[in-house]
DNA sequence: TTTATATAGTTGTTTAAACAACTATATGCT
DNA sequence: AGCATATAGTTGTTTAAACAACTATATAAA
């Protein structure tokens, strides 16, 4: 393998994603300063919604990658600002549907606004070709990694 | 700034870090399977000391792009693990310089050989241009994003 | 010299991630 | 029906991130 053998000075922002880490700190920026008051981790949740509301804690699980205990909290924390709501399924009763409240749907314009210009100062300068290239790579080292149980 | 205007379903991996959220936890995997008994960020910690010991906490706040608390508490999760020293600097003695173990030093060849290994398996398949490519990208969006005070 | 300001580091609080252990419900097998 | 197993979700614990407020030391200005 040493085709890709990394050089040491290289190896390091590859794993630890200084960019990612970048782009959340300032999308949390910019949500605080357009008062948007959820954090990144909220908002994840709240995006997958967006696209498909009613989504159980297990298909959130899946969307946003994380694990279940960690969708528990964040489902009670958003229950607490009063975004979403539990809603016990009849069918399944080991199931919960999460569904959004009126204040959350309020905010779905205004927050994917601000991800977008986010997106957009961040990828100032970068061509769509280099774009996506780098989408290929991440969604390559994504895949070559979640395949043998990362989760 | 229509030209990088992203589409919606492609906004949110860019944001979240997927890829190095699944390397993070593969590393984390790998560390622990070889009975390297670190965690990631200890880790990104003990790397740039490995590059060069003695630096500050205020040095280590720069490399590894955290705050100075974070630093504070990870400096002090590595005192009880026995694997960093702070020692107080005469000349300033406002700083603290954090020096390696013996033992940390014996720890480097293997968790340098398991990041090494870990980046090998996350980017199996991926060809050496497009990772330049990506790594320019990924550098891009930091200095994008870092230049007006993210950190 | 005293006073203001900048820098280095610490402490408190809230939110979240990771992992293990747990409860409850559903499904499949005999 | 009864039992094993799988699935959905919760709870406890440790580690860390983010942010504000704080202490201590150093530097610069009056």
């Amino acid at each position: 393998m040493l085709k890709n053998q990394f050089k040491r000075g290289e190896l390091y922002s590859f794993i630890t994603g200084k960019a990612s880490t970048a782009i959340s700190r300032r999308l949390q920026k910019n949500f605080k300063q357009a008062g948007v008051d959820v954090t990144i981790e909220q908002w994840s949740v709240l995006y997958h919604l967006w696209k498909q509301d009613g989504l159980s804690q297990q298909q959130l699980c899946d969307a946003t990658f994380r694990d279940k205990p960690s969708i528990t909290r964040l489902v009670d924390n958003l229950e607490k600002l009063q975004l979403v709501t539990r809603v016990a399924n009849k069918e399944d009763r080991r199931i919960n549907r999460i569904f959004l409240t009126q204040q959350a749907n309020e905010l779905q314009d205004k927050a994917m606004d601000l991800a977008n210009q986010t997106l957009n100062e961040a990828l100032d300068g970068v061509t769509n070709g280099q774009i996506e290239i780098a989408k290929e790579v991440l969604q390559k080292v994504y895949d070559n990694l979640a395949t043998s149980g990362s989760l």
